[in-house]
DNA sequence: CATGAATGAGAGTTCATTCAT
DNA sequence: GATGAATGAACTCTCATTCAT
């Protein structure tokens, strides 16, 4: 890992993600990526520049490894459940980020808004997709896809925020609301 | 608690709201105010305790608000619906501020993390409470109260989240998932 | 002297003065003005704008002493003698500053750039006037008045440039030359 | 002193003049010089000896152009008149760079401060032999050729400096001032 | 009580200079 | 020799906080 881009790309997420846009610091950036505070500046053309970057990348990354993980078996309740993992994940791993993004969304590129906004869409989406394959399949009794997948996404982050707030790991919890869930729309 | 308190605790509201914790400047929320800079600090002894006030202030007033607003029925369904419509009232107008308050959580004070956990918490009880209290009456059938009580919190809330973020306002597909999930307990 | 306004005003002369608008340092001029950084930005929202400013006061001053040392005689070529000296006097004590705003002019603001253009000409303006008013009681002989001014003003300004750089002050050469000019449209 | 030497200097020239000392990049001087930032430093070993360097350059190349121009007639009038021209050349493509080294002057060494002083005597100092030269062949009257050096040399540039400020080339007034000062001295 | 002029610590950013390649 | 990625000192400018009025 000596790719100085990623390593402040990485530096950054850990800055912003605890101190917010403007309570990180460059230098602090600079330093966690082991660099000289000027070359954060060969790199991105600007502490605004740099937390766009650190997005989209992260936002890819997510993505990348959301498809890869989703392609791993053909269940249509185990893509349901890898779904909710991942996002339980990104929750205890990156959540506090989210919320970073949202306040500075604002002052940022409409290019970012856009991608931000396609990735909250593309989530639901997927949800739906798989609902309406498992529909098809006969797994799922007929039913309004696109509600569930609303009731799934929230009742699920739900479940993963509070264990992220409490820094409790209640698998049983989740577990239980993922298969009622399920349940309710099995055929 | 006089006038100018609450002058300064709502123009505070408005700029950190807009410009997140740092990016707020005292100076604006003064004249936002229409008082002095000098004065801010009069009432508040640094940007911190305002921002820490602002929120107890506001979780206080939102409290009594709810409080008064499920005592104006009787009817536990409808109380569930008026919750709903509260928790998307707040996040339509107060949405962003959640965001801010969060990413500034970890550098408040224990007081305002723990007043703050406990919001979260009793809302979650409340909604439990109500679901019990509407088996008891025969109105639901049993069920995991404190399972539905995630769902519902959840479910609802990824529905205003979306709306607040198109900007759109699907009284149809909100009603139809309140709808959805009532029947689901209902006997 | 309280007057922050002023000092700060003469303090950024000495220092864009001596360093050039780059080479001066906002903390400098405070440390002179013996004020706290800040507060130069109180006063002037930039470092160009100071400088601009500063101008600005420096050739209103400058335009203000000259008018009434004129007024101060009624002789036409004692005017010249005195028009001659506050020029012998500028170069001497503001000299460096002229080729710092030129160094400067192309970055500055149209305002500034028309009246530093205007500055120079009202000096040709001002000597061509008192040569048509000698012309005309007589004292000088009819002539170009226009090519006097320039030949004038160029010629006392090489003689005082050559003393500012050498430090010397020779009072004969500067006399000698004067009179030399003088005769040369003497009736 | 091979190509790049002098690409780079003339690339100094440019960007010197354009932006003042400190206003200058060496990075921009080595882009029009179309070579590496290091390389400049492998030719001068700081930006204030290449600017120490360029204008040693600058002058050297003036004086060889002057003197060879001076050698190519033999008439003594001519001769200033060219002078002349040079000078109104050098202020209109070379003046601005003449403010920024007056600027930095004071920084630089002494070898060129001894320099700079030296160059403005020998113009001088060419003007009023020239003059002595014509008196002795009878061309020019008995006069102080040092006074009329002044004079000359002050009133040729307040011509050449009003006209490059305004962007106006008036040949009719630089001629008709020329011919008067000359005129004043023929015999 | 109320004010805003004054402050200086500290932020983002630039750029002369170095040095491994 | 030639290069430009890397650096950090030093810059301009901001803003929370103070305090004389």
């Amino acid at each position: 890992m000596n790719d100085k881009h990623v390593k402040i790309l990485m530096a950054a997420k850990d800055v912003f993600e605890k101190q917010g846009y403007h309570g990180a610091k460059v230098a602090e950036i600079a330093k966690k990526a082991d660099v000289g505070k000027g070359t954060v500046y060969e790199y991105f053309e600007s502490k605004q520049v740099l937390f766009e970057q650190m997005i989209i990348f992260l936002i890819q990354a997510g993505q990348e490894y959301t498809n890869k993980l989703i392609a791993s078996t053909d269940d249509v309740i185990e893509k349901l459940r890898l779904i909710s993992e991942v996002q339980a994940d990104i929750i205890k791993n990156h959540g506090q980020l989210f919320n970073v993004i949202l306040v500075r969304l604002n002052e940022s590129s409409n290019e970012l808004k856009t991608l931000f906004s396609k990735t909250r869409d593309r989530q639901l989406d997927m949800i739906e997709a798989l609902v309406n394959q498992g529909i098809e399949s006969g797994i799922f009794k007929p039913c309004n896809s696109k509600h569930f997948a609303i009731v799934f996404k929230g009742a699920m982050l739900q479940v993963h925020m509070s264990q992220a707030c409490d820094g409790s790991e209640d698998e049983q919890l989740k577990n239980d609301i993922f298969d009622n869930l399920i349940t309710s729309i099995k055929s």
